[in-house]
DNA sequence: CTGTTAGCGCGTTCAC
DNA sequence: GTGAACGCGCTAACAG
């Protein structure tokens, strides 16, 4: 058995045919073009027993597509956007796509390299999370063959069309909840207010406090600034209770990052964890299950996310805006 | 402004200069070939006008080689792997090279079609987390171009340089830890025995329970089976309780999934989680510090393992193995 | 210092 | 039914 890689020239030639005719095989037009079943048989003998396989190089160049689709998020280990990734590879292999990925690390710059790189790989789609609103001028020259969606970051006015996860319903629906078991008594920590996502649950979390006629005072939200540690979280506990801040009844963290921060703050401090003390959180893990407290976490939908996006990954797509509902655990 | 792709050629004819010239200047090979300051110059302010891109997939074409990397895991939704695949990306994101992911769903078709679908691609590397060992006919007439490597399964006799974590001994510095505070009364629950990352890991268990002088009883280890499942954790709890087996002082679990599914068991039987139940696991979550339990956690360090595979990704590199330690929390 | 040219493997068009 | 020939954009060898 022939050891090289076979192309597809190589079989017309080992078969004494012209490589027209063994491409109409391999392309399933042997019908049309009336190959005769002899040759057919031949040919598909031959690929069967040698592992012939197309050179997508050559096939991107001449065809100026490249059957790939590329996905830019802020950090893929991120479980978030992991999963994410995980379901629009699923989409990919319905269609016998592929994925390019790379990380941005909440980096415009590296962000641009990234999509840089990846149009310049020709590839026939993009999924980005942009860590910022998306400069135009990246895209403009190659809009035509390559389709943009957005996810989980809606910037106003981008032009491409976006899908994201309700969380304004979903944070107003936990506030809610949380509002009334917790009579009213309630802090929201978050981290990264800048971000469309987060901006959305701070609001959903007022509307709650409003609706629940608390309208009197203002929403108590915390904002721990721009970047999503640990550290941050336990920073607004700290401060919070530094200030003469009483501990909430319910405490609601805009991830599992400030989340983990904020109970590692409370337990330094008091020894162990308030076992009363309601928790509201985005996103979850299994093992909040077991945590001695109750706990409300609204849970996006990666799949619908990854399922829609893949939909709108069109060229010249209208800017479309889907909103994909969360659902709310506990 | 132009606003079709620009390619090299026209470039050159834009400028009046041969492509040649122009692909020294974007090479950067223009001090060693000499070309004139002011060519130069004038090639360099029109590429920074146009944004000028190569086709990479010309260049793959031309050079036989693509710049792109693959990566085949069973999950791109397991945390292990996402962050395995986030470390991976940074080393090539250095080298500027991208990466190509798939997801094999423990299923080895899918893995063939998707080992596959990268070598058409002209991959010049290949890392993968084979769910079964792998078939090397797969491979064969690639391995002179393509560099392979295998992580986190280690399959005897592979023919391929291989990079895993070292389950054996960080399951035996764990279940040392966990039988001198339980007083040899721990109980191990696995699923996916059959996977080397775990058969290892219950070695090191078997080690670990014959070196605290327990070896005149078999080590007690629950094999669950081939899923790994919160049920399957479930199930093993089960099963152990209903035949009279007691609640063991400390509980080990091959796997968080199975951890989940066990803590679920308990609490359903018990009303709540035995909080003087020792608790040891492999891999971890923010949110298991919290748990009332003293855990102990055995972790890879995916960072390490990505920069070995990446390092070992040398086309026809023998087939060394890799080892890399865990750490112990807790 | 710069220009010309021959493929890389595939898909398409047109001729036989 | 089949074959020949061109070009996608780039690289490398060679010719000035």
């Amino acid at each position: 058995m022939d050891t090289s890689l076979t192309t597809i020239d190589e079989v017309a030639q080992a078969l004494g045919l012209s490589v027209t005719t063994v491409r109409l095989v391999l392309n399933g037009q042997a019908a049309r073009y009336r190959i005769s079943p002899g040759t057919r048989q031949r040919i598909e003998d031959y690929v069967a027993g040698h592992q012939v396989m197309v050179n997508h190089a050559a096939r991107s160049l001449r065809l100026q597509r490249s059957e790939t689709i590329g996905l830019v998020v802020p950090n893929l280990g991120n479980p978030f956007f992991a999963r994410l990734m995980a379901e629009l590879e699923r989409c990919c292999q319905a269609r016998n796509l592929m994925l390019l990925t790379a990380s941005s690390h909440e980096d415009p710059e590296l962000e641009a390299r990234a999509v840089r790189q990846l149009l310049d790989r020709s590839i026939d789609g993009l999924v980005l999370a942009p860590c910022r609103k998306p400069a135009p001028e990246l895209f403009a020259r190659h809009l035509a063959r390559v389709a943009v969606v957005l996810v989980d970051r809606a910037y106003p006015g981008s032009g491409f069309p976006t899908v994201v996860s309700d969380n304004r319903a979903g944070a107003r629906e936990l506030a809610r909840r949380l509002l009334a078991e917790a009579g009213g008594d309630a802090l929201f920590l978050c981290a990264q207010a800048a971000l469309p996502s987060i901006r959305d649950r701070i609001r959903g979390f007022r509307e709650a406090w409003a609706e629940a006629g608390l309208g009197d005072r203002p929403a108590p939200v915390l904002d721990g600034g721009a970047s999503d540690l640990p550290f941050t979280g336990a920073r607004l506990v700290n401060a919070h209770l530094e200030r003469g801040g009483a501990l909430p009844r319910a405490l609601v963290c805009s991830s599992l990052v400030v989340l983990e921060g904020a109970l590692q703050a409370l337990r330094d401090r008091l020894g162990r964890l308030p076992p009363d003390l309601l928790i509201g959180t985005f996103d979850t893990e299994a093992m909040l299950a077991f945590l001695p407290n109750r706990v409300l976490a609204v849970v996006q939908d990666e799949a619908a996310i990854a399922q829609r996006a893949f939909a709108r990954l069109q060229p010249g797509a209208r800017p479309t805006r889907d909103v994909i509902p969360c659902r709310l655990f506990g």
